[in-house]
RNA sequence: GCCCGGGUGGUGGAAUGGCAGACACGGCCGCCUUAAAAGCGGCUGCCGCAAGGCAUGCGGGUUCGAUCCCCGCCCCGGGCACCA
């Protein structure tokens, strides 16, 4: 027996660190092939950025991803747990301006400073898929595919705003806009246009909905719902409006063609170059006064939706198509530009914001639809209650679904209308004026136009030298890399420019767990035999922010190669574990606001194993931890209890295994199996330190330390641990007498015949209230039991004179009497 | 406004129609110790001396039986939002 050390969670890292190199236990096998007939499972969790050393969010994302590599490991399957970094991005260049340094270095620096934590953090991954996204090798694939995407007509240029700050004189990131201020100086905001590069992602919203049915019940719902919402899908019709004295009409989205005839003006985006071209010289000046008024709003102002209609009438006509009735056009705010066509119908009866212009203006309110609700000009509220059509020629009586299916397909068949969907969901802006990321592979040539860059010619390196980070006047930093910047043109060989955008970061995260199977692929940005054997991914972990951003993108782009045909499968994450985040007293830690709990910190203090026991047992994976309410010393003195009790099993058994034990083992076992297959990892965590509990009484009393059943749950307790707290059971696994290593052990299989129990404990409910408690043998009948139970002396004293009215019964575990009366 | 979640002891959380509060944290008590720490053990939803009663946000309903299913409401968190 070993007894009289202590536990000590930091003495065993190094050991076991290099036991587990030299076994090579984390590796999967047959990277691009081979081993076919373990099924094979391929983990991932979301790429870390590397802003610096792991922090807490690191240690929980890996934690429960990590816990289930290794329960699949340990039944059998061959994981593939991939690791690699997220390494081109804004705090790069950040770190680098203020340090003056290059943004590599302190990139990959950072990248070795994460590397080691994760090896001292014990997660077992398959260090050879490692890759940075701001490797040349990897970047060139990304490269590589924003061409084929450019050749498919996925990548386009058009203007679009950026986030513009007058007195640092750059480009900013929606992150570093504060509140409409400049994050660094509180300057405003203003928007300002440039032309940029664009991925066409709109095409594919309806098959992202689609393809959502892949998905039902692997992802949480949330994620789906959130993605549902911000794509934004909306049924109704296209319909053509004739202007007067203009030749082509001008259409707009409405979602409830049924009312049409209540269409009493019209509407176009004050800020849509429409609303400019329509406008008479009579109306000019009130227009341009408008258009600038609207122009000096704060972007606080544009987002109240509770402020007053404004707007101006710009001279011109529209013609109801449906019964030409001349209809005033008007320039608003409240209609946007950018959604539908910027043009509306206007229709004050059943729709609150146009009632509310209505009202502003005083223009006429025509009821169409019956609703039986009170008159919306008198109580100013819009009426969107079911009914039926008036005030609409042929069309009065039928109800809102008919209607709008009969005035679509009448203007259809006056070819000024047609069935139409729209989405909320925007083409991804990709151009980024910023220098540590992937450079746009284009050039742009006087006599050519854009010119990809030839394919042997990729990749496109990022200048090391005789760039700004910040150039004067706000240019891209790629810009002031005058050198770099000239190049023949690949087409004509005359002088050009290169394209100075580099890519969004995005880009890079939504093909990255393609590479991974084989990450010096040089003959294409992924391996097909490596995706074909372990592609789509089987579990993805990470954050529910991402839900909008990285998420979609890595679909969409699934989507898009697999119409290149290069991937097989339209759904890259089979299926989708969110983790929370880690807070403090209810606050989030953060970059801005600090990091109240220091990662290194509490490693120092409680051991890696015991960090990452508190970081899976505080709850479900999906809720957030305030680590104020957790106990990492609770997590440690529970290993210490399994470390001590290992020591505590003489390696010579003695007698016959005690079968009470061995039930009570196996119960345990199988609960925790049924846990981690449903990945409620703390639950197992529950049972595992119920079935310490268990041992720890078996040893210090019956049966004893010696008997067999003593050591077999030890060893099952000591398997499953592994998953949670690798270190610990490696130390507990050879004070039990094993080696090399725990983690080549196979996670222990209950037997069935120990589960099934000779006697049940009944619950003996009157009105269904919990009166008794018997004793039966679990293979009771029903009839017997109902005998036993009306007869025991609980039942006849709580029942007293009165009879029975009706008995439930549910052998072997209830009974429910139901009194007469 | 629309769309998702959620509300259980002092705390984190278990239980998805059948013993509410598993497992922990915290607290109290005991053993061990010269002492402390560690360790081991006991108690710990609320009211009540007890018998017993009351308890899963509130109010209804379905059911022999509801934390769980249905309806209405309140509160909290998240997403979208002048999106036609």
């Amino acid at each position: 027996m070993i007894n009289d050390e202590a536990y000590d969670p930091h003495a065993i890292i190094d050991k076991w660190m290099k036991v587990w190199d030299e076994l090579r236990v984390s590796e999967a096998h047959g990277l691009t092939g081979g081993h076919e007939d373990e099924p094979r499972s391929y983990v991932v969790s979301m790429f870390p950025y590397p802003s610096g050393d792991l922090h807490m969010g690191h240690a929980e994302v890996y934690s429960i991803s990590d816990a289930i590599a290794r329960y699949i490991r340990m039944q059998g399957g061959n994981v593939l747990n991939a690791i690699g970094w997220d390494s081109f991005g804004l705090p790069a260049e950040n770190a680098a301006l203020k340090r003056n340094l290059d943004p590599r270095d302190w990139t990959y620096a950072n990248i070795e400073t994460q590397a080691e934590s994760f090896r001292r953090l014990g997660v077992s991954f398959d260090w050879r898929t490692r890759f940075h996204t701001s490797d040349p090798e990897y970047y060139r694939w990304n490269q590589w595919l924003f061409l084929r995407l450019f050749e498919a007509g996925l990548a386009y240029r058009k203007e679009a705003a950026v986030n513009w700050c007058p007195n640092d004189q750059t480009v900013l990131a929606n992150e570093q806009v504060i509140g409409g201020h400049c994050e660094r100086c509180g300057t405003a905001v203003v928007q300002r246009p440039l032309t940029q590069w664009f991925f066409k992602v709109v095409g594919h919203a309806q098959r992202m909905l689609d393809d959502m049915a892949q998905l039902e019940g692997k992802w949480p719902n949330e994620v789906l719902a959130i993605q549902r919402n911000w794509i934004g899908r909306s049924s109704g019709a296209h319909i053509d409006f004739k202007i007067a004295d203009r030749d082509e009409p001008v259409r707009v989205f409405t979602t409830r063609p049924d009312t049409l005839f209540g269409a009493v003006f019209f509407v176009v985006a004050v800020d849509s170059p429409l609303a400019d071209e329509l406008c008479t010289a009579d109306q000019r000046e009130a227009f341009d006064a408008y258009r600038q008024q609207v122009a000096m709003a704060t972007e606080i102002e544009r987002l109240a939706t509770d402020r007053p209609k404004t707007g101006v009438f710009i001279g011109r006509y529209a013609s109801n198509p449906i019964n030409g009735e001349p209809l005033p056009v008007y320039a608003a705010d409240y209609v946007l530009a950018h959604y539908g066509t910027g043009a509306i119908m206007a229709v004050p009866a059943h729709d609150q914001r146009d009632l509310d212009f209505a009202r502003a203006f005083d223009l006429p309110i025509r009821v169409v639809i019956d609703s039986g609700q009170p008159d919306p000009a008198a109580t100013g509220e819009a009426t969107d209650g079911d009914g039926r059509l008036v005030n609409s020629g042929d069309f009065n009586g039928l109800t809102i679904s008919e209607g709008s299916e009969a005035i679509t397909t009448r203007l259809e068949s006056n070819g000024v209308g047609a069935a139409a969907v729209t989405y909320r969901w925007r083409d991804w802006l990709i151009s980024r004026q910023r220098y540590w990321g992937t450079p746009i592979p284009i050039v742009h040539c006087q006599s050519c136009g854009l010119v990809p860059v030839p394919d042997d010619q990729l990749p496109v390196e990022l200048p090391k030298s005789g760039y700004q980070l910040r150039p004067e006047g706000g240019k891209s930093p790629l810009e002031s890399a005058e050198e770099w910047v000239s190049v023949a043109c690949p087409r004509c060989g005359e002088p050009a420019r290169r394209d100075t955008d580099t890519m969004d970061t995005f880009v890079d995260s939504s093909w990255y767990f393609l590479r991974y199977p084989n990450p010096n692929f040089t003959d294409g940005p992924f391996d097909p035999a490596g995706v074909q054997r372990w592609l789509p991914v089987d579990e993805y972990i990470g954050g529910r922010e991402h839900s909008t951003g990285h998420l979609m993108y890595a679909r969409w782009l699934t989507k898009a190669l697999h119409d290149l045909g290069m991937l097989s499968f339209t759904e890259p994450f089979t299926k989708l574990t969110n983790q929370g985040q880690v807070i403090m007293n209810g606050k989030a830690m953060s970059k801005t606001l600090g990091n109240l709990v220091n990662l290194q910190e509490q490693i120092s203090l409680f051991g890696p194993d015991a960090v990452r026991v508190t970081m899976v047992f505080a709850g479900p994976p999906e809720d957030d931890i305030d680590w104020a309410d957790v106990s990492p010393t609770g997590a440690v003195k529970w290993l210490g209890r399994v470390w001590r009790l290992s020591g505590e099993l003489p390696t010579q058994v003695e007698g016959t295994a005690d079968v009470a034990l061995r039930r009570n083992v196996h119960r345990l076992l199988a609960d925790t199996t049924a846990a981690m297959e449903a990945r409620r990892l703390n639950v197992a965590i529950a049972r595992l330190m119920e079935l310490t509990n268990v041992l720890r009484r078996a040893v210090d009393g019956q049966p004893g330390a010696a008997n067999p059943a003593a050591r077999e749950g030890a060893e099952a307790l000591v398997q499953m641990l592994s998953c949670f707290a690798p270190f610990t059971a490696e130390e507990a696994w050879q004070r039990l007498g094993h080696e090399p290593s725990v983690c080549v052990a196979a996670w222990p299989k209950a037997d069935p015949q120990l589960l099934v129990e000779d006697t049940a404990t009944c619950i003996v409910q009157i009105n269904g209230k919990v009166r008794d408690r018997l004793e039966v043998p679990a293979d009771v009948s029903e009839d017997a039991l109902r005998e036993l139970v009306l007869n025991a002396d609980k039942v006849r004293a709580a029942l007293g004179e009165g009879g029975v009215d009706r008995v439930i019964v549910r052998a072997p575990k209830l009974v429910n009497i139901v009194p007469a009366r």
